[in-house]
DNA sequence: CGCGCTTACTTGACGCTTCAACTCATCGCG
DNA sequence: CGCGATGAGTTGAAGCGTCAAGTAAGCGCG
């Protein structure tokens, strides 16, 4: 690789490992909650989450995918398990046959209203409530900027 | 859940946004550079950094998994596969015949070596470079305050 | 109007992580 | 000494994510 790789001083080194243990805990705790609390991965509760915000209940796979975060065809598979689970329906579109139209069901919409309080509580006492306004802010600046050199081409 | 579950506000939810967005993202860009650059997982990286720096370039299984952040069954998967790719051997202690000391070998030496400087370089361009240093800073003590109310007993 | 190209998604196979069983080795205690 | 309990790792099956290949519907251009 690069031939002159200077190595992180000494501060830096300890910011980037809080960081790094920031990175690998903090989703660990989140997920446990969810799954314990609802039976849900992080995924599939983002999933059923953002069809429940939709107009109709709705959205088609590729839209669904990218507000989560994942591959089509991961998003395929997830949403496949949950229709068996009876969380949501997949319905071809009207006006054109490649697209697949995700719906969520009663039973699907049930369950992301009786997560997403414990979530949103795991979320603030976890992040919110160990911070200080001012710090809120410093980390959604510090964020945003490393957000920018990792996805340049990506909003705000 | 609990009937008392407070929303986020406007801005408590930004920040936790970008956050999550953090969270996602730069894991995926730092395991794609090792990946691409040295055939390594992260993990695989983490482990192999270990034995490098321990005395005598042996790790026993357990004290390894926990210096990687990972179960001891995963720790055995891994070295298994790292061991017959040549990177690690396996011994069982001489003084004690239930515990297994992985020690890496030339090949898996210089396998870290050369995948080092790419990963130090990846960390530097995406975080430290994209922050003051007293950004660098808060991101610590942000760091370490949030970890703090996720895993209580932890050193620092 | 038909044939190839593109778009949108689905599927199957493979690899990795987890979980629960299992194997040995050692320790404690009668 | 013997034997159950505990400790350290390993193993195999099951589930999830990814990658590559497959399928089917629309579009475009001759």
């Amino acid at each position: 690789m690069a031939g002159e790789a200077k190595w992180l001083e000494q501060d830096e080194l300890a910011s980037w490992m809080s960081l790094a243990a920031l990175l690998f805990k903090l989703p660990g705790v989140l997920d446990f909650q969810l799954q314990r609390d609802s039976g849900l991965s992080h995924f599939e509760y983002l999933v059923l989450a953002g069809l429940s915000e939709s107009p109709g209940r709705s959205r088609r796979m590729s839209e669904l995918a990218g507000f989560a975060n994942g591959s089509l065809s991961r998003l395929s598979h997830v949403v496949k398990r949950l229709e068996q689970r009876g969380f949501v329906e997949r319905h071809p579109a009207e006006d054109d046959g490649r697209i697949t139209v995700a719906t969520i069901t009663d039973a699907g919409y049930e369950m992301v209203v009786s997560a997403a309080p414990g979530h949103v509580t795991a979320v603030r006492e976890y992040v919110i409530d160990a911070l200080t306004p001012e710090q809120l802010t410093q980390l959604k600046t510090i964020a945003d900027q490393i957000l920018a050199k990792v996805d340049p081409g990506r909003p705000c």
